[in-house]
DNA sequence: CGTGAAAATGTGACACTATAACGTTTCTCT
DNA sequence: AGAGAAACGTTATAGTGTCACATTTTCACG
């Protein structure tokens, strides 16, 4: 499966699922102004290219999760996630907390969600479903998270831990700082419009 | 200050603070049944030390969490503190989740906690007080955490940022999996009497 | 079809984690 | 000693996550 770097910006980590954001991605980071409708699809085409090669249901509940998360480059809580699910939804019905945990527990044994854990917070993962080691980059002024990798990690993790006597079975790395976007406008704090 | 890998045995991160658990150190990962006295003794005179230097004050509650942490090498959540300053205190008296948090807080900021953010949980530093990049090290079985460097990771990370264009402020690394001597155990789940 | 097992979701209660706001005590410095 | 700052106490509450069990939906198989 492709799960190349979103750094790659001419990769296509879906195929073609769709008109890709390359105009507007700078390194993986997402312009804020910029048109998520493809974003959407793509992640939304991934995520049930996911599902169908993986056999796993796709149903009305976890569509609803999985459009809410796709809606959005930002990690959402669960609860935030859950108050979308009220408002997105025809009846307005109120789930559980329970029912988001366990459509975002199903998510994330697929791959196609990755927790951040500094921030109790879940995000889609953009590469089509995964569950190697891929730091996560986050925007300490939008909140934008992305995933890159760091190949010298992988290279350097197994070897660390065999000198160490560890077996590693998950890691997880988490970069806070400011993305590109934010450094231009000179790292002001104010949210713009469409950088979520 | 030193802040040298744990993995470096023979390494006196407190300078001569006091007697080493050299001997029942693999590569950083406490012995199970070691005597920890030695490792307690450490970590609270570096812990003193660490505050002597920043003149921070090591108040009286403060020392009786920093005392709780360094009885441990598990990595310890909020409450878990509160309710083991409940049974140590000679009053009984239970305080307010805040304090706790306010004295977590304090340490974090001086570099000497770490919060384990995968588990809620709170850890001693081992090396003196630091707060760089230092991946830390969870065994799934016995629930003991220790911290070593990966210089890899060290070099990369500022190359790998500045091609993303991302000016990092803050890595955090979570390596979970097996303690050697948890492996050596046929990692058997079962706890071990001080592996705590 | 239909039916039975498994998967998914609903429901209500509750445990765990963390912080806000404000009052009181303790410490430090002059 | 007294003022100001830091630390801590007190009360309440927000935010995050799970348990146990009931009900509904789905799917394979006869």
């Amino acid at each position: 499966m492709a799960c190349q770097s979103v750094g790659e910006v001419d990769g296509t980590p879906y195929g073609a699922a769709g008109p890709m954001c390359s105009r507007d991605v700078s390194a993986g980071f997402p312009q804020p102004g910029h048109d998520h409708h493809p974003c959407r699809l793509r992640f939304v085409a991934g995520a049930e290219a996911v599902c169908r090669e993986k056999g796993a249901r796709l149903t009305r509940v976890r569509r609803q999760v999985l459009e809410i998360l796709a809606a959005s480059h930002r990690p959402l809580g669960a609860y935030d996630i859950l108050e979308q699910m009220v408002s997105t939804s025809p009846s307005g019905r109120r789930p559980a907390p329970i029912t988001v945990y366990r459509v975002l527990d199903f998510f994330q044994e697929l791959g196609m969600v990755h927790r951040l854990s500094s921030r109790n917070a879940f995000f889609l993962c953009s590469q089509g479903g995964h569950r190697q080691t891929m730091p996560f980059w986050l925007c300490r002024e939008c909140d934008t998270v992305t995933e890159a990798s760091l190949p010298e990690l992988e290279m350097a993790m197994p070897r660390r831990a065999a000198e160490l006597g560890f077996s590693p079975i998950s890691v997880q790395v988490e970069v806070e700082g400011v993305c590109p976007h934010c450094r231009a406008r000179g790292r002001d704090p104010v949210m713009v419009e469409g950088c979520r």
